[in-house]
RNA sequence: CGGGGUGUAGCGUAGCCUGGUAUCGCGCCACAUUUGGGAUGUGGAGGUCGUAGGUUCGAAUCCUGCCACCCCGACCA
């Protein structure tokens, strides 16, 4: 594989398409918009799946499936919804294909048009409670805590790899409840989840917030979401969770009765991140040398390079690689050991590194008369020979540092990238040569709000939680406001 | 969907203006020598030049349609 070597101060966007390319992520497909996900970037995604699974159960969700197909009247039923996902939604419209006799191509057999035509899931809320109205009939039969992990489909105009692709793998969670405060704690415990799992699995800092009126998701009543920033000073939302109220309870009929013997409509939420994450993962750690994994993420956390140049050197420098992976093994580490012989060293290096892999154990037969190893961290570069003396303890302690460098430094760049400005030169200043979040006084106007982003094609990426109670002006208008709120160019 | 650009072997490319059956590098296969930061030599395999038509004795090259991708917009997770 030869590598182009693009770096991320020339061009970003070219810097991360060939990233993903050359790490074996993802390429495109024969599809316009869809992505092929390849092993190594799967296996990734597989990690990013497991932990969040593990998250859900332990908060009390179960896994269930739903048609990948909607009738195309379930949409029509809460109106907001339709709004925001109608300019975007695939329509099946025909159920067989027959071969045309006069140009003998395959041609969509038109006697197969279908009476309702099926929508290709953008998203599940109105199959999901189309179901629950049959679910739920009592108290007792909440709260219902469902999540499904499947493919969704938004017509896009425009795609980039993991970022926004016209298919994408995520999961859903829809959950339905007695009271609107159940609802509610459940969709800010969810937000909290994606926030845990963001900054200790992925090492990407998060702000949690609330989206503004004109960024709420179709058909919700508060949407919470997640923020992260990227190397470019570009904001990124990571993952929604959404409050619906009883939007889709009424839109398709969701009664229960209480404990008084009284019909009540039931209180919903969902809840979602997709593979964009990978993007994030990418797009936030990275570097000219390639993928910079966090070692909970990397499915592969240690790689092990023999080198040898004796046929007798090779057999003990061998002996000595496996055992070392022995050793980590037995503390759960993930190692490969790299004993390709047509490769040299170098290349592997420079492979692994394009690849992430957070350690690698470099063994000669230096090493092995030294009972040393020398061992390279990917996050900084640093090389350093490490004895044989406890060596599994000292690489799962690297690791875990490792994870720590990589939060920090994220962090580190995000906070330096919040800016409070007071004014509208200030405001433009920052947004142009500066970069990043910039938290600037609003007057709550969804006028304002769009003027802003026509003007500067920032948005208000969310208005934090706990956010600090302020009296000051809008930085466009001048009228009052009584908070910040973030403002960035966005993904 | 609008503006701009690109498409030649797995990857990166030359050739195109001025038509004559495709160049180079990396990778791949075999053997040998190598191996502590992207090894070297020798031999070899691999291409209906994105695709469908047209012009021509002859098309990678000229013309038309279509497709895909990239960049910038609009839209969006």
């Amino acid at each position: 594989m030869e590598i182009k070597k693009v770096k991320r101060s020339e061009d970003y966007s070219a810097w991360y398409n060939n990233l993903v390319k050359s790490a074996d992520l993802a390429e495109h497909s024969a599809v316009k918009g869809c992505m092929v996900i390849k092993p190594y970037g799967y296996a990734i995604w597989e990690k990013m799946q497991a932990d969040l699974d593990k998250r859900f159960k332990e908060t009390g969700h179960q896994n269930a499936y739903f048609p990948l197909f909607i009738p195309k009247s379930f949409f029509s039923k809460e109106a907001s919804h339709v709004d925001g996902f109608a300019k975007e939604c695939a329509v099946v419209t025909h159920y067989r294909l027959k071969v045309d006799e006069t140009t003998n191509e395959i041609i969509v057999d038109p006697d197969a048009k279908l009476d309702e035509e099926l929508i290709v899931r953008p998203t599940s809320e109105t199959i999901i409670w189309n179901t629950y109205r049959d679910w739920i009939k009592s108290y007792r039969d909440l709260p219902l805590l469902i999540n499904q992990w499947a493919n969704v489909v938004r017509w896009e105009m425009r795609t980039r790899l993991f970022l926004r692709t016209t298919e994408f793998l995520w999961q859903e969670g829809h959950t339905a409840h007695a009271t609107s405060d159940e609802a509610i704690k459940e969709t800010e415990q969810m937000l909290e989840v994606y926030a845990e799992f963001a900054e200790n699995i992925l090492a990407v800092p998060v702000i949690k917030g609330v989206k503004t009126a004109n960024e709420r998701f179709a058909g919700a009543l508060e949407t919470y979401c997640i923020e992260g920033l990227m190397q470019d000073g570009k904001a990124l939302q990571m993952g929604t969770s959404h409050f619906l109220g009883q939007n889709f309870a009424k839109a398709f009929d969701v009664k229960f009765v209480t404990k008084e013997n009284k019909q009540e409509y039931v209180w919903a939420t969902s809840w979602g991140v997709s593979t964009r994450l990978m993007g994030a993962l990418i797009m936030c750690h990275s570097d000219d040398e390639g993928l910079v994994l966090p070692p909970n993420l990397a499915p592969i956390q240690v790689v092990i390079i023999p080198i040898s140049r004796k046929e007798e050197e090779k057999v003990v420098v061998l002996e000595r690689a496996k055992h070392i992976q022995q050793l980590l093994k037995a503390k759960n580490i993930s190692v490969k050991l790299d004993d390709r012989d047509n490769q040299s060293p170098g290349f592997k290096f420079a492979e692994w590194e394009l690849k992430g892999v957070p350690v690698r154990i470099a063994i000669g037969p230096r090493d092995v008369q030294n009972e040393s190893v020398e061992v390279a961290r990917r996050d900084t570069k640093e090389k350093q020979v490490m004895s044989m003396v406890d060596l599994d303890n000292k690489i799962e302690h690297l690791l875990s540092q490792i994870q720590k460098n990589i939060y920090q430094k994220a962090l580190d760049y995000r906070d330096e990238h919040i800016t409070a400005v007071d004014t509208w030169e200030e405001f433009l200043n920052v947004l142009e040569n500066k970069t990043g979040f910039i938290s600037a006084h609003w007057d709550g106007t969804s006028e304002t709000e769009v003027k802003i982003k026509e003007m500067t094609k920032a948005t208000i990426r969310c208005i934090p939680l706990n956010n600090k109670m302020e009296t000051g002006k809008c930085v466009l208008t001048g009228n009052p406001s009584k908070q910040r709120v973030l403002f960035a160019k966005a993904y």
